[in-house]
DNA sequence: GTGTCTGCAAATGATTTGCATTTCC
DNA sequence: GGAAATGCAAATCATTTGCAGACAC
C-alpha cells in the first residue's frame, strides 16, 4: 500500500546497517558507470570517490548522514577517512549528485534522489520516507519575490504514530 | 507585492539585530500574558523564560537560532546563559510554543509561528521567508502509512537569484 | 611532473550535560 | 522547604581545515 515510502536509518542513532548482505557494491572498479558519472560532473574518479558512489547509488534512493556513509563504506571494505566522506558529500552535493535534505536538528542528511519528490517525516522518531511526486498535488504556488526564480518545491508531511 | 514574505537574519552569520529600537520587550514583568502563556503550557514562569518569551513573541513571526535569541536577550537586558537558551528553546518546542524548522545545514532554527504555513528558501543565502498558507494550494496528499496520522504539512519553495 | 585528493589530527561550531547555587510555589 | 530551573564550564557531537604525502592525468 505504500510502495512509495521507504524508511531510512534513524538519524539519532549511530549509523549502521552498512553493506546489506546480498548487495554488491562495486568497490575497486576502475571503470564503468561510476567513473563516467563522476567525470560527467567534473569530478576526478579517485578510489574513494568511486567507493562512495558505490555506497550511495547501488541501493536505490537513500537518505543518509555522513556517519552512515562512512561506516557503510568501511563495512564494504573501502579505505576512506571520515573527513573525506564529509568533503566528498559536499562536493557531490555541489556537483548535483546529491541533494541536502532540510531536516530538523543539528545533523545534515543527503538524499541520493535528485529529482523533485516529497517526504513523510515521523516527528517523534526523526525518520523520513520518500513520497513520490505523483502522490502529491500542488495546484497553486506564490509568485517568487522580485529577482528570484523557483528552483524546486518540496512538501514535507509530518506524521505521528496514532495513539 | 510580497506582504506574505518576511525575511529573517542570515543563519550563516552571527546573530545580531537584537532588540530593534522601538520594539518594547516586556522584560521583567512578573504577570501578564507571558506568564499565562507559560502556565498554559505547563512551564513555570521563571525570569529567564519570561524574558525569552518577550524576545521571541513581541515582534511577530520569526525564524531564529539559539545564538540569535541569546544575543537579542542580552541586548534587551535579560540575564540568561546560552545553555539556558538552548534548553529553553527545546522546552518551548516540546511544549508547542515553537516549531523547529527543517533546514539544511548543521544549525537548528525555530519558528515562532506554530500554525501551518510554508517557506521560501533562498538556496545560496540560507535565507527563509514565510509564505502564507493561503498562497499555496495542495489538492492531493498521500494516505499515511498504517498506524500513522498526518499532523501537518509544509511546503518549501526553493529559490535562486535570477542571473 | 604537477596540480588535485586524501588522511590525519587539530580546530571550530553547535549543542548538551553535570553539578552547585538560586528561584519558584 | 523541596522540587525545579539556572549558570558555568566541561563534555560531547558534527563538521571543517591545514598541511604533508599520495594519486590521477
Amino acid at each position: 500500500m505504500f510502495e512509495a515510502a521507504r524508511a531510512y536509518a534513524d538519524p539519532s542513532d549511530d549509523a549502521f546497517g552498512g553493506a546489506d548482505e546480498g548487495v554488491v557494491v562495486s568497490i575497486g572498479r576502475r571503470d564503468g558507470p561510476a567513473v563516467e558519472r563522476l567525470r560527467a560532473h567534473g569530478l576526478r574518479p579517485t578510489r574513494q570517490r568511486l567507493d562512495l558512489v558505490g555506497v550511495l547509488f547501488s541501493q536505490g534512493d537513500r537518505h543518509v548522514s555522513a556517519e552512515q556513509v562512512y561506516s557503510e563504506a568501511l563495512a564494504a571494505g573501502a579505505k576512506v577517512s571520515l573527513a573525506t566522506v564529509y568533503n566528498t558529500l559536499k562536493q557531490f552535493t555541489e556537483a548535483g549528485l546529491l541533494v541536502e535534505l532540510a531536516a530538523a536538528g543539528a545533523k545534515s542528511f543527503f538524499d541520493t534522489r535528485v529529482d523533485s519528490h516529497h517526504h513523510f517525516y515521523v516527528e517523534d522518531e526523526g525518520v523520513m520516507m520518500d513520497v513520490s511526486a505523483d502522490d502529491v498535488g500542488i495546484d497553486r504556488l506564490p509568485t517568487p519575490p522580485e529577482g528570484m526564480e523557483i528552483v524546486g518545491c518540496e512538501v514535507t508531511i509530518r506524521l505521528r504514530r496514532k495513539r
